[in-house]
DNA sequence: GCCAGCTTTGGAGTAAACTACAGGCTTTTC
DNA sequence: GAAAAGCCTGTAGTTTACTCCAAAGCTGGC
């Protein structure tokens, strides 16, 4: 199994060496191996973890969201099945509504560039508050 | 033609007076005209804008992406079209990118959520993590 | 006319999420 | 084996997007 230095997990992850420092004072991924001399060691599990912030970063959730996401776990164990479906379902609902935001965002900057092509019978004063309305 | 003052307004739109003098400071919102004793009062124009502004701030975008989108307008005046369609396109991709991302955490958490319902033949130990990969 | 509850400006304060040192080890490269 | 590059901890600074006064002027109801 290979193991990364933080810088290399930087990379991979288009992060810096202080933002994964700082995910792990916050709690956001698990405290790593270290080296002898005390070097952390990364491993794929760490990288996925981190991708996955940056990615539900990327989208605007908070880092605070991105912990409730992480924590969801259910298994064998769990007695708290119903708690964990609970939040899921509240972020599922969540994530429906952006989706269907972003498709009318998407649809009204389609409007505008296609007022661009327009030419002579395009609209004379096309911008997305007008294109957001039908 | 109705206008809001600055309390309707903040109310209607679910913010607060000090955020819309804010986003006046910033440019995002025109200034708006006043009454004689200086207060502002708002048009229903102010008003979308604000929904608008609120609406992709909760998608996660910057106030400077807020600001790139509210720059766009093509009329008939304007010769700047293949700048603007530039722009509108960029976002396009960018937005096109959240809505997958987006699909692919909803197909996640639903996956977690019905491990929940699964019963015995569960998965042992599921993740929102495991859960993205497939 | 008075009082509660607006609104004004200007400026200071805050929370989240980084970002940038400083001073000192470790590892790599030449 | 010495310089350069990478990493360590700890602390301080920055950016974005608000949020909260203070002091003073306006508005509406009784």
């Amino acid at each position: 199994m290979r193991y990364l230095r933080i810088g290399e997990l930087a990379e991979v992850t288009d992060t810096s060496a202080e933002t994964l420092r700082y995910y792990e004072a916050e709690g956001l991924i698990p405290p790593p191996r270290r080296s002898d001399s005390g070097y952390r060691l990364y491993s794929a599990e760490d990288e996925r973890r981190v991708v996955f912030i940056r990615r539900a970063r990327a989208m605007g959730f908070s880092l605070k969201d991105v912990a409730d996401l992480l924590s969801l776990q259910v298994d064998r164990q769990s007695s708290t099945c119903g708690e964990v479906k609970e939040l899921a379902e509240l972020k599922l609902v969540e994530i429906d509504e952006r989706i269907s935001e972003l498709k009318k965002m998407q649809a009204a900057l389609q409007q505008v560039t296609e007022a661009c092509v327009g030419g002579e019978a395009s609209a004379l004063h096309c911008t997305i508050l007008n294109a957001l309305e039908h």
